[in-house]
RNA sequence: GCGGGCGUAGCUCAACUGGAUAGAGCGUCGGACUACGGAUCCGAAGGUUGAGGGUUCAAAUCCUUCCGCCCGUACCA
């Protein structure tokens, strides 16, 4: 049995409550905030309440009803709470066996699972894409990972913006330049710039004469109407700038290892929401105001929401209205979540609310998960200024940075051993770790300070210490034969040998049990940080066992145990590792 | 003005949703087994959890009044 479940179903006996309230005690347990007070932790306060006692006699009682046994070694009183010792050797043998035969894994999955889309990353075309942009593609890409694991059934979607008056601007300045060139590569970043330059270009000639502003502005939105009206000049470098940059977008995808199921464009999302405007007004649920139409949220604290200009064109609600109507209706998914910066927050209460009154029902369990701006050391980032840092620029300086540091590795075996390939792919694996921990370390509601010092720091809370630990467990497996120690009889640690007695050795194996419970939370939470934690938490519990803990040099049952624990550690990193998009390395 | 987010060690962040002495990383200082891979480990210094008031056995966490920063607040996306 498992540990938590046996301390519940104890627990449930000596209050002489039937197994039926064991679920009830089990939320109650958490670890102590020590390893050497015990695995696990009952506060008898509640109880105390209700049996108007003193805590800390219901805690000595209860200790002392409590018989140890399976996988529970020891029960101790503490104060007002009572706390559980695990039993090592039982239970991380209940522990390998999970792992072998899949049952861990099923202690991952929901219980329910349901049809989910998760949208992100949605970038702009005819715009540089950048670090900010990188934070939105990690983050979704690991609750993707994450609810898989749990069992859902995800359908990770793209939404590409590449319509509207932004790309009009950009096309607006290639027409009025036509000497500019496009590089050979870095189009997207060279198309930006285009954008930027016609920007500052429109301010600074409003600024300089309102009139010179006014029909500089006049010319950008006829750019706009001969695009929407499929002007042939316009229309074919349109397609021409547009494929370019989604060509660039997939490229770095594939270099993150991100994979969208299904692809949504701006573009194609105009008249299907006009539609929905028609219709809605014609059934009364948006009204006219101002000119313009709109659905009344007032009611709800959520003022107006827009979904006509006066003018008659659609915006950026309108479409998602659609977007939101086919991927309910053609792709029947049950919650919709949107991955979208904190500065949108408004746009989703109101998008979610204008869904239920079209009739969405399930508009209501529609999540936006909100994320805070990425920031630089020195301050905000500014695409005007230049100083947003380029996706291509930026997975260069960490490549560099991991490929300096493993150059001075020292030699012998390792990545001195490893051939030229391998050691390109390991590179590869240990910048892309310090990129996404970076990234998904703090929580969704936190800035993100991009640091490639900190970062890629050889000492200190990166990816690369995540990752270490899988390099130093195969470092000793490849000496020792393997996790079972070399051929011969399978290992298993003997009965009731004294293995595993050394505390290093109990906060390990502990802390690979609340693997379960940590994805639970971070799906609950839609908060892939919560597994980072989890994950350096577990790193710092590893390198203590390596450091006191000797593997290679024990012998018998305790070099078996041992053996086996690695094995645990390296199954439980792996998919805690790939829930954040780390694959795993040997050598690095 | 209103709505939302944030405020915790010099810096960057935690704290399992109200529980045990508020913990980590960086930086500083001092150490470690001839190292199963030192991208490691151990120790020290560093805190009135922005400020005040309240709720209770118990508050960084809940309520309240302020202060500071950021975002949003219908015809951009």
């Amino acid at each position: 049995m498992e540990f938590k479940d046996a301390v519940a179903a104890a627990l449930a006996e000596a209050l002489g409550q039937g197994p039926e309230a064991a679920a009830a005690l089990r939320a109650q347990l958490n670890p102590p905030p020590k390893v050497e007070m015990g695995d696990l932790a009952f506060g008898c306060f509640a109880l105390a309440k209700e049996r108007r006692q003193a805590p800390a006699a219901i805690a000595r009682d209860l200790a002392a009803a409590l018989r140890p046994q399976g996988p529970v070694a020891r029960v101790e009183a503490a104060g007002p709470y009572v706390n559980f010792f695990l039993a090592p050797a039982g239970v991380l043998e209940d522990l390998s066996r999970a792992l072998a035969d899949g049952s861990f894994d099923a202690r991952l999955r929901a219980p329910r699972p349901r049809r989910v889309m998760i949208e992100f990353s949605q970038p702009n075309t005819h715009k540089a894409f950048h670090v900010g942009h990188l934070r939105n593609v990690v983050l979704g890409d690991s609750l993707v990972r994450l609810l898989r694991a749990r069992g859902h059934d995800v359908v990770a979607a793209n939404y590409y913006g590449d319509f509207g008056i932004d790309v009009a601007k950009c096309l607006w300045w290639l027409r009025t330049h036509p000497a500019l060139t496009p590089p050979a590569t870095g189009r997207t970043t060279w198309l930006g710039d285009a954008y930027t330059q016609a920007t500052l270009a429109l301010e600074a000639a409003h600024a300089r004469d309102p009139d010179e502003g006014r029909r500089l502005q006049a010319e950008v939105r006829a750019v706009l109407r001969a695009l929407e009206e499929g002007e042939p000049d316009v229309a074919a470098l349109y397609r021409e700038t547009r494929q370019w940059c989604l060509d660039e977008f997939r490229s770095i995808y594939a270099d993150l290892g991100v994979a969208f199921d299904v692809e949504f464009y701006e573009s194609e999302m105009e008249a299907a929401g006009q539609r929905v405007v028609d219709e809605f007004l014609a059934r009364g649920v948006f009204e006219r105001s101002q000119g313009a139409v709109i659905c009344d949220l007032s009611d709800r604290g959520l003022g107006a929401a827009l979904v006509r200009k006066s003018d008659g064109a659609s915006l950026y609600l309108t479409w998602d209205l659609a977007l939101a109507r086919e991927k309910f209706d053609r792709y029947d998914i049950e919650q919709s979540i949107y991955v979208v910066g904190s500065e949108q927050t408004l746009h989703f209460r109101q998008l979610f609310a204008v869904l239920e009154r079209m009739g969405y029902e399930r508009a209501r369990d529609c999540r936006h998960v909100a994320y805070e701006l990425v920031m630089l050391p020195e301050g905000k980032m500014s695409s005007r200024r230049g100083t947003a840092i380029p996706m291509a620029r930026l997975s260069e300086a960490v490549r560099a940075a991991v490929a300096a540091r493993m150059a001075a590795a020292p030699p012998g075996e390792g990545v001195a051993a490893l051939g030229a390939a391998d050691r390109a792919e390991a590179e590869r694996r240990v910048a892309l770790a310090c990129l996404r921990y970076g990234m998904l370390g703090v929580g969704t509601n936190r800035r993100v300070v991009f640091d490639l010092e900190e970062w890629t720091n050889p000492e200190g809370d990166t990816g690369a210490y995540l990752l270490y630990v899988l390099a130093r467990i195969a470092g000793i497996f490849r000496k020792a034969g393997g996790p079972a120690g070399g051929p011969g009889p399978a290992a298993g640690p003997a009965g009731d040998a004294p293995v595993l007695v050394h505390e290093a050795e109990r906060a390990l194996l502990n802390h690979l049990l609340h693997l379960p419970e940590t994805v639970a939370r971070a799906e609950a939470e839609l908060e892939p940080a919560l597994l980072a934690h989890y994950l350096f938490d577990g790193a710092q519990r590893f390198s203590r066992f390596y450091q006191e803990c000797p593997v290679l040099k024990a012998e018998g049952p305790v070099r078996r145990a041992r053996l086996l624990l690695l094995g645990a550690t390296q199954a439980v990193f792996e998919s805690g590792l790939a829930l954040l998009g780390i694959e795993p390395v040997r050598e690095m």
